[in-house]
DNA sequence: GTCTATATCCAGATAGAC
DNA sequence: GTCTATCTGGATATAGAC
């Protein structure tokens, strides 16, 4: 019943709202309702609705920068020197891209961002970048460097890294945008995904 | 300055404030701005707003089924007997989903309305539903039964045309929907798109 | 911090003159 | 078909009691 409770209820019952029907279709009684007050109470906590889509947002950089730092070790400089790759196998592929996706679609604040994020891509150009960026670039730069470093350790077959990446992330994501709009999608998906990860390691495996 | 002419024009103004901002954060007063209309005036075309944002489906339906007509011909039974393919090389491919993509972000009908459906796709389970089975499933589809045809045949090596349909398929969606939120991407894309495809023949052609 | 009451604004939509 | 004037409802946000 503390403040803090409160004012971080404020946010998910928010992003909850803001993620189906967009910023604009939300009424700040509607939030107010899901938490359980009426809409003047929120504005102890907040000093607008724009506020409280701003504080989404800090809020999602942290968490996204302390996962990048759990999961994504060496999404920015995967490149460097090829070491990080010590100890990664292909084989090892299948069980990262569906830890990835699990945890994107299964964790709240994340797969509600996501879609936020999808509802509010065309506002600003700001906006437009850093879902190109988060969701697309950091990701296929990240395999693009994996596979390279594979290829050079002959564990792959030598090809152009950057379309081996397109090959391999683009439909990972398709099936998490399919799943995000269409939930009862999501076992079809991981068959799909096993069977692309099969298909890809099948073409790509065993280099030299 | 007859009905129709501006009939028409509400419907083109409409879908390109709709593909920006959203159905609800656009106002009736902003589609008659554009229109060079007073509000009032617009009611005498529509009865509601809603009304705008059907007509634009049912004219975008039309719209959809005569481009499937010219350039989709074999998209709902490709896979009867595979007697369509006679003729169809694994080199078209190129060709062909280069104006695929050309004509999706260059007819300005096309590219807003699904940006339209971007924005909106969380609304209904409809909606949700039609953008999947639009802009996914029913391409997926094609070229899966297209690449079965194709291996029969003895012109793609063998391997699951469903995983080589995703593998193929996806890399273009996903730089479709980097291009509908930031547009100075298109010739970056396009040599991705480029890049794809060639790294996908040379792994795929020449089966036997 | 929460409430009721209210101020202010703006949106969708209608009436009726021209 | 277009306009001005207006109705009505709902939204953000504030004031002030408790």
């Amino acid at each position: 019943m503390e403040t803090g409770s409160t004012k971080q209820r404020i946010l998910e019952e928010a992003l909850g709202l803001f993620s189906l029907k967009g910023f604009d279709a939300v009424s700040v009684e509607q939030i107010a309702a899901a938490v359980g007050i009426k809409a003047p109470s929120l504005y102890k906590h907040y000093k607008s609705k724009q506020a409280i889509f701003d504080a989404i947002f800090v809020q999602m950089q942290h968490r996204y920068d302390a996962q990048a730092a759990a999961m994504e070790l060496h999404l920015s400089n995967a490149g460097c020197d090829g070491e990080q790759f010590a100890g990664i196998a292909a084989a090892d592929l299948t069980r990262r891209v569906q830890a990835l996706v699990r945890f994107s679609l299964h964790d709240e604040f994340v797969s509600r961002f996501r879609r936020l994020m999808t509802l509010e891509q065309f506002r600003t150009p700001e906006l437009a970048a850093l879902y190109t960026q988060r969701y697309v670039t950091r990701i296929l730069s990240y395999h693009e460097e994996l596979f390279r470093g594979l290829i050079a350790r002959g564990e792959l077959r030598g090809a152009d890294p950057r379309a081996m990446a397109w090959q391999y992330v683009s439909p990972v994501l398709v099936l998490l945008s399919i799943c995000d709009r269409q939930p009862e999608w999501e076992d079809a998906a991981m068959k799909e995904l096993e069977a692309h990860v099969r298909q890809f390691q099948a073409v790509y495996e065993g280099g030299k």
